[in-house]
DNA sequence: CCATGATGGTACTGATCGGTAACATGCTCT
DNA sequence: AGAGCATGTTACCGATCAGTACCATCATGG
């Protein structure tokens, strides 16, 4: 007696994004069936279809699910140092240097869907679009905030060595020039010049 | 009479490597059969079977067509300004700055099979690894060549910038950081230190 | 002029996959 | 207990695709 029904496991749905979460990344999404992913959610095609309306929507909740992901890094990066954008900045890096550097990681998994999803009116476009800029304003608006002159510029370099590194890990592996990520980007971070009248060193 | 047969065409493995490489860096390659690349090249899937032992093999093929693509955009780059490493390096970066900036390019279309194909043992993952380590060292090798202090650390750094802008140009569009690439790579290299005793400026 | 080899064309197999129908099970709330 | 609903299970359809068998065509070279 006493069944417990609440520590059972999560309903299917929430199994099916999980599973997708991993598959997707690690396999890539155009070698995962559906079937696939919910047997390996322990469930099967028709549950998840009565979730997802086709496959184009389940790729589309699996992106959403990576943007939340990432807004949550950002919100940690400021809940660990708040007020403290420098901090933040180095926070971040930290967090992606170390993802850019492990062997077996298959870099952003959003970037990744944009070069697998050629189409361009997929659906999951839009999410991959919408995630990138919105990654990129956040990092206009830290460094502006740490007190940097032309912050526009210096986000989009770090964007771009940020990007670089991650792409870079799947085509010349993890002893490719994405290992200096870190030091690359604090070295420029040091030397980037300040806004007159900052009162940073 | 008089039937020209030089100017017919090329032979049916040429046509097939050429469409080979315009579908498969337009719509990526797992969404192009290849019965849609015989059908392009003029020709049908037999013939295509009897140049190439399998669809793998073909994308092996492809890749090491682009390999050899960018060795003559490199060997350009050396002919255009013989012992002027400074040139050479303008003239690569504004090449690829252009095509970065291209609302409809897809990329490098090489990282972009190295994110497709995510299987570790796939054939065509020898051919994109050695293609980047070749890059990096060229890159290496020129920016040392230019006199720079640190020549690894900094083609590390434009490398990442290139790889970078050319992904996000999927993700972010062409509106997005890679649009600053020839700039802050400009700025980068006039900005690091050379070597002392180097003859440059 | 005929043999040979490369190519074009058609048709097929076997497997995979997205998506759906129909039915069975089991839980929940009343 | 019973209604209702989410889930599990199986089977199926239609389409696509990699790869092959078989034959027709046509150029070339002896």
């Amino acid at each position: 007696m006493a069944r417990l029904k609440p520590p059972a496991q999560p309903p299917p749905r929430e199994r099916i994004l999980q599973v997708a979460r991993e598959l997707f990344h690690r396999d890539g999404i155009h070698a995962v069936s559906v079937d696939a992913i919910a047997a390996a959610a322990g469930t099967n095609k028709m549950t998840l279809y009565r979730h997802f309306s086709s496959r184009d929507e389940l790729i589309a909740a699996y992106l959403a699910g990576l943007a939340a992901e990432s807004e949550a890094v950002w919100e940690a990066a400021s809940a660990a140092h708040p007020n403290d954008p420098q901090a933040q900045l180095r926070f971040l890096l930290r967090e992606v240097a170390r993802m850019a550097t492990e062997s077996d990681c298959r870099g952003c998994a959003v970037a990744n869907a944009a070069v697998e999803l050629a189409e361009r009116k997929h659906p999951a476009r839009r999410v991959v679009e919408a995630q990138k800029r919105r990654t990129r304003e956040r990092l206009v608006a830290l460094v502006r905030k740490a007190g940097y002159a032309r912050p526009e510029r210096l986000a989009d370099e770090i964007f771009l060595l940020v990007e670089g590194a991650r792409v870079s890990l799947q085509s010349i592996g993890p002893g490719g020039p994405g290992a200096r990520l870190y030091d690359l980007a604090m070295e420029m971070l040091e030397r980037a010049p300040r806004k007159k009248g900052s009162g940073h060193q």
